[in-house]
DNA sequence: GCCAACGTTGGC
DNA sequence: GCCAACGTTGGC
């Protein structure tokens, strides 16, 4: 059982729409990075919890959690000429990207933001607190996951 | 295999 | 809108 956070511009699709989906289910897809694409292909598996981060939006930062319900399969957008996520390179038979499906899991009472999140020594660590840090998929460890849902969880 | 040029991400 | 920090591409 491992944990991970996921970046998400929420006016792409947010925690809300995830929470608005039919069985609040969806695919996980567009992801075009090499080392987002080996943690889904190779690492993550079927229970992992994620944190859900809104990136480039306002608020920014941790918006609640969602769990792993499908491991990792062919992204079907990288086959799709319409899709802005089309990858001519990519073949069915060898397809180059991979999604996952996640499914909402909670919605933090307390939004934390990443001055919130910066502003604790405990996470100094945090992979997307590091300067310069643009990989959409990251571990996140135990302690830290923790951490933060007992922040978001607490009521302000 | 190197690396310059270019494109993208994402905080500010 | 700016720009630092990356990742990718393609010529050599």
């Amino acid at each position: 059982m491992a944990y991970w956070l996921f970046k998400t511009e929420p006016d792409v699709f947010s925690i809300d729409d995830l929470k608005n989906r039919p069985k609040q289910v969806e695919h996980w897809d567009g992801v075009r990075n090499y080392q987002a694409r080996n943690f889904m292909r190779d690492e993550i598996k079927l229970g992992d919890l994620v944190l859900i981060y809104h990136s480039n939006a306002k608020p920014l930062g941790v918006a609640g959690v969602a769990e792993v319900v499908k491991e990792a399969y062919p992204d079907h957008t990288q086959f799709d000429k319409s899709s802005q996520y089309y990858d001519p390179k990519s073949t069915e038979e060898k397809p180059r990207w991979y999604m996952v499906d996640v499914k909402f899991v909670e919605k933090f009472k307390n939004f934390i933001s990443l001055e919130n999140l910066k502003s604790h020594k405990e996470l100094n660590d945090l992979i997307i607190l590091r300067k310069g840090n643009r990989l959409s998929i990251t571990p996140v460890e135990k302690k830290h996951f923790n951490y933060i849902k007992k922040i978001g969880r607490k009521s302000v």
